[in-house]
DNA sequence: GATTAGGATTCG
């Protein structure tokens, strides 16, 4: 191959299927098929031999455009010359000379790969756009124009055929100009995502309307943004597969950036505020994660979201029928503090049809309301004056809409920062458990499960980037702490649920078997013998209470309870209630009429709980297990432990499943303990996972994310032991 | 080469 030294204006043409490409915009999986950069050689190395007669010759070539301005772009490339190619160049070519590097011969052809990105051809002859000035726009013209966005709506389904995008940009002659853009399809629509994004729009049409000029989109129409923000990457968001971009639009892009950056533009639009700074009454962008969702009414539909931060302000929880929710039914307590019920409403409702759990949004103009708010549905007390509730109103007024942000926006970036910051520290609360106790022999058989059939996978969620490997590399990997695998189950213990269900101690650290209905009867028949008379103290008052008529049992007898007496006087005599002298059958009974039972009993004439291997609360189906510490009793945490054997074509792994189970699953554990439809879901689940009596070649595939850590065993062996975490169960969906 | 909307909160 010859080289040729370019002089400006002069020497050999450029072929014509080439294409020039910035340096900025190349990446390790940029196709460069008949791509060319153009730049000066900045660095020009030596000619070096190789043993086998040929040479090999580095350069360093830098973007003469870029070199204008001192952007922070990579806009120089270093190449690496072989052979004859580098001899001639070595020959030919100075330090300081323009010229064009041509693509590699061996590179496939340009229609057997095409990368999502390809620019428009961009040589002398392509044709160069020219853009208008936004005070220059005369009626009816159709024009390519530059703006800083400083109001925009997302787009909202017109009465036509058509997606509207509404918005208005200005740029250095101050003008600010009102855009419409129709569009059959939303990824044709600008992807603004904030005020001071910068628009490049080709072939909009100037007409006036109410005496001024508007822009509103023709045929031919594309539109290209870029983030406003002073020093980012220029990244051009577009869903074209073919669109203009040369140094020219690099350049006019930190042009506006750097005017933008200089105007109060902005000064009174709603801003992006994180749940832990959001005010009452307030107007605000919300970027969040979706967790779940589920139809309110026709009119309204529920949005749960958060973004990692904690909330100052109690939040409304909305009651939602749990077979209508989609993602997570539940979530650990601490999660759920965090997590805010969005109300989204009439034309909203449409857009919140289409998102999915684990989404990354922005809700621009959401409302935080602050009362005891009739929301619609269910709240979760009767009691919640003061809650924070959160309503996207109807209507596009003030841009009020979701956006659905893209995974490698900035503001993502971020936000699973601080997500990911959260799931550590809540696993930092349940870590120091003793691991002797997860190696503890699993005695259950398996047995088979009945329940409707599934197609469920697995699918991480978590943002390490990494490669996978093998389950026998993982072996084999003696450091790191994390492994993507693809593997499937082979098997798992405990077949049994409620054996898979564990009560932990956040205090002492330790773990213990849920006690089942037989060990409780017999702590209730136990402690039925010490219901003599007692002196109970002042802050409760006695009385009796009869069975239900339709109890069987002996006989309608009446039982001893006790009422606190501050609630007595409030009158929430069905609020909570002290139960004496009952069986555990009769205590079931009596939940139907009150929210919360404490079992007591008459210890040496003084009124007691019972002994903390029963629950010392009993609340619908819902059963606190505690331990006793100096001043009390610390609750006992449910959590779920399971352990599971996957296999790969390489070897097979044990490895746990607990501290990210609730995720995984999409339920908590306490539901799990006392709801029957989160039972069931774990159970086919895990029965989609792997089918019993099946062959475990066709188990389905499970991406998962594993973490290695150190544990010691009941001999004190140090043996490292491995756990699912950030991994989500995927189902088929119900659309 | 038609039509849509044409910024401008607040029912829930």
């Amino acid at each position: 191959m010859p080289v040729h030294v370019l002089l400006e204006g002069t020497g050999p043409q450029i072929p014509a299927h080439l294409t020039r490409i910035p340096i900025s915009l190349i990446t390790t999986s940029t196709d460069v098929t008949d791509k060319i950069v153009k730049g000066k050689v900045v660095h020009k190395g030596p000619l070096v031999p190789l043993n086998n007669d040929s040479f090999i010759l580095k350069m360093v070539i830098q973007e003469e455009d870029s070199m204008l301005n001192s952007s922070s772009q990579n806009s120089s490339v270093n190449v690496v010359l072989f052979g004859s190619l580098a001899k001639n160049f070595s020959q030919s070519a100075n330090q300081g000379v323009l010229r064009p590097v041509l693509p590699n011969p061996r590179s496939p052809p340009a229609n057997e790969r095409r990368s999502p990105v390809s620019a428009e051809l961009s040589s002398a002859k392509a044709p160069k756009y020219t853009y208008a000035k936004l005070d220059s726009l005369k009626a009816g013209s159709v024009v390519n124009v530059y703006g800083v966005v400083v109001f925009f709506k997302q787009p909202f389904k017109s009465r036509g055929t058509d997606f509207c995008s509404s918005l208005k940009i200005t740029d250095h002659s101050n003008e600010k100009i009102g855009c419409t853009i129709f569009c059959e399809k939303l990824e044709d629509h600008p992807k603004i995502f904030r005020n001071g994004d910068i628009v490049r729009m080709h072939r909009v049409k100037a007409q006036v309307f109410n005496k001024s000029i508007t822009l509103v989109n023709t045929f031919g129409f594309s539109v290209v943004t870029f983030d406003g923000v002073k020093g980012a990457p220029v990244e051009p968001r577009t869903s074209s597969r073919s669109f203009h971009f040369d140094p020219d639009d690099q350049r006019t892009v930190e042009e506006l950036r750097s005017w933008a950056a200089s105007q109060a533009l902005f000064a009174s639009v709603t801003s992006t505020v994180p749940l832990s700074a959001v005010q009452p009454k307030a107007y605000f962008d919300l970027t969040c994660q979706l967790l779940a969702k589920a139809p309110v009414d026709t009119t309204c539909t529920l949005l749960r979201v958060w973004d990692g931060t904690r909330c100052p302000h109690t939040l409304l929880k909305v009651i939602v029928e749990p077979h209508v929710t989609e993602g997570q039914l539940s979530f650990s307590k601490e999660r759920e503090n965090l997590i805010a019920d969005v109300l989204v409403y009439d034309n909203h409702v449409e857009v919140a049809r289409k998102l999915k759990p684990g989404v990354f949004l922005r809700i621009y103009n959401l409302r935080a309301i602050a009362g005891s708010s009739t929301v619609p549905g269910l709240t979760r007390s009767q009691l919640q004056v003061d809650h924070l509730a959160f309503h996207l109103h109807g209507g596009t007024s003030y841009g009020r809409g979701i956006g659905i942000l893209p995974d490698n926006s900035p503001d993502v970036q971020e936000l699973k920062r601080v997500i990911e910051a959260f799931q550590e520290n809540d696993e930092e609360a349940l870590s120091e458990l003793n691991d002797s106790d997860l190696l503890e022999v699993w005695r259950t058989p398996p047995e088979s499960l009945d329940g409707e059939t599934l197609d469920c996978s697995t699918e991480r969620s978590c943002s390490h980037d990494m490669q996978k490997v093998t389950l026998s590399e993982v072996k084999r990997s003696g450091l790191g702490r994390v492994h993507h695998v693809r593997a499937q189950l082979k098997a798992y213990e405990p077949h049994r649920l409620h054996e898979a269900l564990k009560l932990y101690c956040s205090k002492c650290k330790s773990m213990q078997d849920v006690p089942d209905d037989e060990l409780l009867e017999s702590i209730f028949s136990e402690a039925s013998k010490d219901c003599g008379p007692c002196s109970p103290p002042p802050w409760v008052l006695s009385g009796q209470v009869s069975l239900p008529r339709h109890a069987p049992g002996p006989s309608n007898r009446a039982l001893t309870v006790y009422l606190l007496t501050q609630l007595m006087f409030e009158g929430k005599t069905k609020d909570v209630i002290l139960l004496m002298g009952s069986t555990l059958e009769e205590m079931c009974q009596l939940m139907a009429s009150y929210q919360n039972i404490i079992p007591v009993r008459a210890s040496g004439g003084h009124l007691s709980l019972f002994d903390l291997s029963a629950p010392f609360l009993f609340r619908g189906r819902k059963r606190y297990y505690g331990s006793e510490i100096t001043l009390g009793i610390q609750p006992l945490q449910f959590i779920l432990l399971m352990k599971l054997e996957l296999q790969d074509a390489t070897d097979t792994l044990d490895v746990f499943l607990w501290r990210h189970a609730e995720s995984f699953f999409g339920v908590s554990a306490e539901d799990a303990s006392a709801n029957q439809e989160a039972q069931n879901s774990i159970c086919q689940i895990m029965d989609s996972l792997c089918p019993p009596g099946g062959n475990v070649g066709q188990h389905p595939w499970l991406d998962l994310c594993l973490m290695a850590y150190q544990a010691e065993d009941d001999d004190g062996q140090t043996k490292t032991c491995y756990q699912v975490c950030h991994t989500t169960v995927v189902k088929p969906s119900s659309e």
